[in-house]
DNA sequence: CAATATTTGTACCGATCAGTAAACTGATAA
DNA sequence: TTATCAGTTTACTGATCGGTACAAATATTG
């Protein structure tokens, strides 16, 4: 009996691992346990070996937010896009009970490794979302303002409601920042 | 030559380096290389090992907290208290330089065994900001949805200042937050 | 079918991991 | 002086680390 896998099936059970046990916790042991994929094609699929891994990782995350959130809120209709984005990312995110492995990866020495990446990830966020408030009746100033307010709002949620162990407080931030920038675009 | 220590000396050392590292990425021979202390002369004051170093360091931060931000909004003058809050905040997290460890074990595995310590923190520096803001004038649900509000604020700041590496992001999120509690309470 | 290319399992590598053991150092004090 | 003791250094343990090599197994192609 033998599986085989491509890439594109890998990606998204490192990236739960990742997720779970950061990058330095990520051993190559526990992720050939977990996924039940041997070294063999884990070097296979990524030569590069546990860096490539969490790379393409990384990228997977911002390819699904690009289209799912950012896309959207650049060229589409800007309130609903706006309200999209909450109810995505509250999916995404699994009410608080999965983490943003961009932010974790801010913040300890994995910075460093993947910096351009983590940076673009949160720049390119805070980018579009300030385009849909502009677009949403906001000056620049404001736009730029509430879009960096919402972005870190979301990432101090997801740090809260993960050390409370309550999912609720996740829902309830994102709900208390969506009407803060509702009422700001009136 | 040789250097005597004692365990109140290392504590801090030892923050900064789970700090930088991570719990997993802090290995027993980057503390030593960092520190200068030998593995014997941590093992002396701390014979859990890592895990003991750790909870140390946990404690510290705790105590810290207690007596310079929780204590105050408990006990003092409210709005003196809360606009302390902002101000030591601020300058021990380095204007975002540095990061909030108790967050950062809560995002990955590390919060398994950390588990009370890190409810502990955030949930009592809630209830203490809340204390404040009640006493400033709010009603009690006003207070307890801006004590998270604020506490969440915080360390999406951090996430986000640090991903950005721009410390400029984290007081300026500060500030916002300040006024909005400010604004809240009169 | 046969020939070739891709994918996987397993054994292995040197380095490093957390932790242990015990000899040693320097200060205190009887 | 000598005994004691907290603290330090050094050498070591077995386990695990990330990574490599390569043959066996499977798909793909002619």
């Amino acid at each position: 009996m033998k599986t085989v896998y491509e890439r594109a099936d890998i990606v998204p059970l490192l990236a739960e691992i990742f997720r779970e046990l950061g990058y330095e916790g990520a051993t190559l042991s526990r992720i050939t346990e977990r996924t039940g994929i041997g070294k063999g094609s884990l070097y296979h699929f990524f030569p590069g070996g546990k860096e490539e891994m969490a790379g393409a990782v990384l990228a997977d995350i911002d390819a699904w937010f690009e289209q799912a959130v950012y896309r959207p809120l650049r060229h589409g209709d800007a309130r609903q896009a706006i309200a999209a984005m909450w109810s995505n990312v509250n999916d995404y995110f699994r009410s608080g009970r999965r983490i943003c492995l961009v932010g974790a990866f801010a913040l300890d020495d994995t910075r460093e490794r993947f910096s351009a990446a983590i940076g673009d990830y949160f720049i390119r966020w805070i980018d579009a979302l300030g385009s849909a408030l502009m677009r949403a009746g906001c000056t620049e100033g404001e736009a730029q303002t509430l879009a960096e307010e919402g972005v870190c709002g979301i990432q101090g949620a997801l740090v809260l409601s993960r050390a409370l162990r309550d999912e609720t407080v996740f829902s309830r931030s994102l709900e208390t920042l969506a009407k803060r920038l509702e009422a700001e675009t009136r």
